[in-house]
DNA sequence: GGTGATAATGACCGACCAGTCAGTCATATT
DNA sequence: AATATGACTGACTGGTCGGTCATTATCACC
């Protein structure tokens, strides 16, 4: 029995050596690699994990990135453009009120990271953003910059038609980024203990940001 | 030279053998853990580095701590109690207002945490949360738990005073935490790239939490 | 069906480090 | 002064893992 199993196992297991597209190849390392480093974290991921995963052995990893950080701080940088450019487009759109687009901000957020596997890469970025100062800038020269360039359009567009409730925020967009960022990291530390309602954390956010709709048209500024 | 330098290096950097209290042992030995962990993290920090920053050997480490987790637990452990003492205090004295009591508790936050290497400390428990849930368990329970129990109370007050812009909030207190996480997060992962004024942060953010005092005092609920 | 070019493999190397333990020595005790 | 104690030391071990490279498989094209 021992020899014909081992045999036939052998036989069976036999590694299907495949040439693949780089392109495809890449993507498919770069999918496992996010897997990897979503669900343990950058130190405890090892390279042949990711190998694994995709299907491949260690050495092609190699063939495809120079070294682990290479290929960390490609995947990172790669994952939030999506999001920006949305946003960018209500922006541009002035008929679409500044809490509806808020809100629809919210709404993507919860709809494309908060509920799906991308919280665990942007938990990651956070957590090991002060290790890779590359991937920090890149987010904040990227991501961070222009989401708030975005905002204080939006907030100067909304206190000029008196729809909030302090027009000071204008000043320090970063407020209404505020909750999605304790969003992140409630689900992916806390939630086990105790659930949070992103949706009625961003609502009552919103509803504390904005005036209530029954209270405007009637004068903006004073 | 050689041999004298050896020997006059050898006399000078002659280890002292030290003994000292195991109590006060403890302590230095955390307090070098603390500076370690925060400026490397977890996974980069090897307990050699500890030790020889404690000005002692590495197996002298593993006498106080039985390994690198237990005395990572440990020290996140207890760092956070103190301020948590303060807000039961401005709690229990119903004199003072409930803005006042929150706005105290965010120059707290600023004072023992934002302006020190305190804050470290917090990221890594953001940061190092999944890979330790007997820390985020006890984060939870301690910290999180305890200060929301709190916070829905002031907030509760506030409310029947007509004291706040939007009274839902009572209903998810965590959006107050969310000013200080985001501080959090910023000045350990953005400050490099652009600065961010917390002062201001927390105060426009109070300011659009609760009603203007000049509104006050004609009527509560309605 | 041969042949060069290229992708893929996985055994291997060496650096690194958590944790151990036989031995040392400062101090207390007698 | 002799002895006992146990805190302290640091060389060592066992194992892990990032990265390399000689070898092998696959493919495109004659």
């Amino acid at each position: 029995m021992t020899d014909q199993s081992v045999i036939f196992g052998i036989a069976m297991a036999e590694k299907r050596r495949e040439k693949r597209d780089p392109q495809q190849r890449r993507a498919e390392i770069l999918a496992s690699a996010f897997a990897c480093f979503a669900e343990r974290g950058f130190a405890a991921t090892r390279m042949e994990d990711v190998a694994a995963r995709a299907g491949i052995a260690k050495g092609t990893v190699y063939l495809h990135f120079p070294d682990k950080d290479a290929l960390f701080t490609e995947l990172v940088s790669g994952v939030a453009s999506p999001i920006l450019g949305q946003m960018g487009e209500f922006v541009a759109n002035e008929s679409i009120t500044p809490r509806f687009a808020v809100s629809m901000f919210y709404a993507l957020f919860r709809r494309e990271v908060l509920e799906t596997d991308r919280r665990h890469l942007l938990r990651l970025i956070l957590a090991e953003g002060p290790m890779f100062p590359a991937v920090a800038e890149f987010y904040h020269r990227e991501i961070i910059s222009r989401g708030l360039g975005v905002l204080r359009i939006l907030l100067g567009r909304a206190a000029a038609r008196g729809e909030l409730r302090n027009p000071k925020i204008v000043e320090t967009p970063q407020l209404v980024m505020a909750p999605p960022l304790l969003s992140i990291i409630w689900t992916t530390l806390f939630e086990p203990y105790e659930h949070l309602d992103t949706q009625k954390l961003f609502d009552t956010f919103l509803d504390t940001l904005f005036v209530p709709a029954e209270d405007l048209s009637e004068g903006g500024t004073q």
